[in-house]
DNA sequence: AATGAATGAGAATTCATTCAT
DNA sequence: TATGAATGAATTCTCATTCAT
């Protein structure tokens, strides 16, 4: 397979931000398979051949797009498990974290959900899994040593658990606008609230 | 020639749901855009034009897969909304019944999830749009019942609640599969001791 | 950022004709149902995909073979019929101009005469239709004119009479080859004198 | 190519023939190219594949209709050519007995009509060519023959006479309904009036 | 005689990608 | 940087035909 890597480094890196945003915009409304590069270059006005002297390839701007996003969101979580809270705390600032992310990264986020699955089949996209993993580690792990302290119940299946607040808060990347009437903080502690406290009224 | 029939007339609607149960399960895993009608008929033994005896196309495969799920589905959710519980109650026999559903669609269901938002925009899927308000109007109604019966807590935003309970349900589709370790009561048992008391420990 | 377009160094109506040409001339010989668009793109020295480029669909190639050729027709008779002659001098002016239009869109004409009528079915192809109705009024209007003035016979049906001219002109293009022996002009004259004396000696 | 010719001989030729008129009318009406076989059968109120236990192939289905009708045909002919006519009596008769096949194979003559030149291109239908320049000869010699006998114009160019008397008998199959208001006689007796003596008034 | 199910060879069309300009 | 034109592989779908029953 002759892959002849053109351009790594662009002259103008804004015009391949302001191209990748688009790009993302509808790959997470439309759907990676489903959106033609095309389309991607009738949204930024220009022909689709044109936007080969920005990137490589489709493949790359999915790439591109997820793996910056998970270098910030990865940023602001290790950043949270470096604080040293207890584990209600850390549960606590990672939803808020990942609101966050969902805010400033919502296209990224549609796709990662939509995605990440099926390309992470591909070698180039393992990051997807490894981060996947360091995921589940981050917030199992919290779980478990919240149940251990008795800040969390015991009653229930732990992973149970992790999948249940894991896709909670994901999934809200399917609806989210951003400059809603809820800003993330917000609706982060919403969700604190119900995840932790129930949605029934307690008697 | 390797043609094995087995003994039977074969009828007919069987072979179809063979067939069509075959193909909710690539599109499941793969996304219906990125699943070839090649690929299912590989999975079924057969040349890809062979499928087209038994549907007129690939898109009329999920509009079967899908509106037979709903059918279903709705069997279920009217029988219980038809039974005059109360708002918990109801909640509980919904969330109960879905993960019936996700038991004995669990391939249809993901295919709803991944595919219903870019499907409904064709007129011949309307009814997924149809099926989705329906189900709003549900939920969203209980929850609407149960605060005004103080049963749900008053302090929170109803939508993002309805968001809440309904994406908690639906996303296990992505990592359920039948035949594990718990049976979808089980889950639904855990799940609403969440949903309604929290995870957090009570003092 | 303005988006202008580059000069004229590849002028894409031009190659738009070229191409529509070629499609008429095999459509003309083949039928439009046994053309393949890889026919035509062999003839074109380009591969079949490569057609797409220049022309939404199959459909759409016949589609402007056949409105192309009816503007223009309907240019000439149209300035005909404004003229204000007589009836035997406008159906003489009709039938030299319908073989001028024959001889300048031959292929147009024999895809016409071949396949309107079951292009005609689809709504895209309506304009056939339209077509033929006012080529029937102005025909049959002129004759039963000509009848009325005793320029034309009385004593025959004169819708017998309008198909027979119809058709005599237009099957002509089945085996008219532009280039040949008789100029249109000179066709016409001898049609024209079949048409209204006969081909009997007159005694 | 394993061509198994199952059943030159049937048992029931009544319903071959049965077959065949339908077959021969969705030709005519759609064109042979652009007509399934599974049309034919739907007709017929069968299943595709059933129509071959009684035909070979679509092919020959053409074939049978196309050559039992010309076979028809040169029967009439030939006993017109054998009474020894005069030039004029002659194509009279001849035009008199193409409007009585035209009434009795509207669907043969239609298909022949259209398909006959891309059809001739294959060997099994070399008939077809031979047939037509049998065709020429009659009626071209037939017109020269008249030319000479001062019967018929010597002041036109005799094979556009041909084609102009050919082409205005024949296409009348496409819009000739049997049953229709005139008979096939007195169709052919206003087409004679209109080709010998022309449709202009005689001063 | 006819059915049901399939085959296999194309057909039209789509689309990521290339490349000379 | 971007365009215009093309490539080529893959995709959905069609259809004549086969064949066991």
């Amino acid at each position: 397979m002759p892959n002849k890597k053109k351009n790594q480094v662009t002259p103008s890196p804004e015009r391949r931000r302001e191209l990748l945003a688009l790009a993302a915009e509808v790959f997470a409304a439309q759907g990676y398979n489903a959106t033609t590069v095309r389309r991607i270059a009738d949204e930024a006005g220009m022909l689709a051949g044109s936007l080969y002297y920005h990137f490589d390839s489709k493949e790359s701007m999915v790439d591109e797009i997820l793996s910056t996003f998970l270098d910030e969101l990865w940023q602001g979580y290790d950043s949270v498990l470096a604080a040293g809270l207890g584990p209600r705390e850390t549960i606590e600032a990672l939803v808020t974290e990942s609101f966050r992310e969902i805010d400033r990264h919502r296209a990224a986020v549609a796709i990662y959900q939509k995605e990440s699955r099926h390309l992470a089949a591909q070698p180039r996209f393992h990051y997807l899994t490894d981060s996947q993993q360091k995921f589940e580690k981050a917030w199992l792990g919290t779980l478990e040593r919240g149940v251990a302290d008795r800040v969390f119940r015991a009653d229930l299946d732990v992973r149970l658990t992790y999948r249940f607040v894991r896709d909670t808060v994901w999934v809200a990347a399917s609806w989210y606008r951003p400059g809603g009437q809820h800003s993330p903080e917000e609706i982060a502690r919403q969700y604190l609230s119900m995840v932790l406290d129930g949605i029934a009224v307690r008697q």
